[in-house]
DNA sequence: CCGGTGATTGTCT
DNA sequence: GACAATCACCGGC
């Protein structure tokens, strides 16, 4: 249920509870689409509907970082149980995702776009753009928008700052390769892209 | 310690 | 379509 928090003008969403995120990677990958991704800061709750995610699944997936159970000090969070937040840099961007599979089974679904619910103005003020379209699509700019850093790596989703919630269930699901793999071998074939067919906050 | 690399984005041609 | 920005991570020496 949610809880209203009368000291701030926004009705903080109610999140997901441990066991939505022990389902196998795939099926979350679809799952989370239409689901609530949101973060609470000082200046305010920003957060909207995933519209669009990519599952990478270590030790077999050439495209993920933990390939080959690759454990290191970026990957370890992966190798933690289900729900928690694997955040990296990725050139001048962090990129967030969900950790799945389990205690030492390195899965993770990267989220690649959300469409804007909660806290629009805010967004337009972190990313300094006026089109509304451009705020959160692409995994680089949704986190500038949310507010996510670093300093989320191994949060636990279920609960605030950042969480996820039950959003809407999406009409329909389209799937395809995932994006900017190119040098990972057969890899970049699977079919991990998931997206709500014809949302126009998808990356292009 | 040093150099290559990258699950991106914005800008310029 | 090409490319720079900019940096943490990672592997090799």
């Amino acid at each position: 249920m949610s809880q209203e928090n009368t000291k701030k003008n926004y009705i903080i969403p109610a999140p997901v509870n441990q066991e939505f995120f022990e389902q196998p990677t795939l099926l979350l990958a679809r799952s989370l689409l239409g689901c609530i991704l949101a973060k609470e800061t000082r200046d305010g709750l920003a957060g909207g509907y995933i519209v669009e995610t990519e599952a990478y699944i270590g030790p077999g997936d050439k495209a993920a970082h933990s390939y080959l159970n690759r454990r290191t000090k970026r990957t370890e969070v992966m190798f933690g149980e289900s729900g928690l937040a694997y955040t990296y840099v990725m050139h001048t961007h962090c990129l967030v995702n969900v950790v799945s599979g389990g205690i030492g089974k390195p899965e993770a679904v990267l989220i690649r776009a959300v469409e804007p619910v909660y806290g629009e103005g805010l967004m337009h003020e972190r990313r300094g753009v006026d089109q509304t379209i451009k705020l959160t699509s692409g995994p680089g700019k949704l986190t500038k928008a949310l507010g996510i850093t670093m300093e989320d790596y191994g949060r636990r989703l279920t609960e605030p700052p950042l969480f996820i919630a039950k959003g809407i269930g999406p009409e329909s699901i389209s799937t395809g390769t995932r994006i900017g793999i190119g040098n990972s071998g057969e890899a970049k074939d699977y079919p991990w892209r998931f997206w709500i067919t014809g949302n126009p906050f998808v990356s292009k």
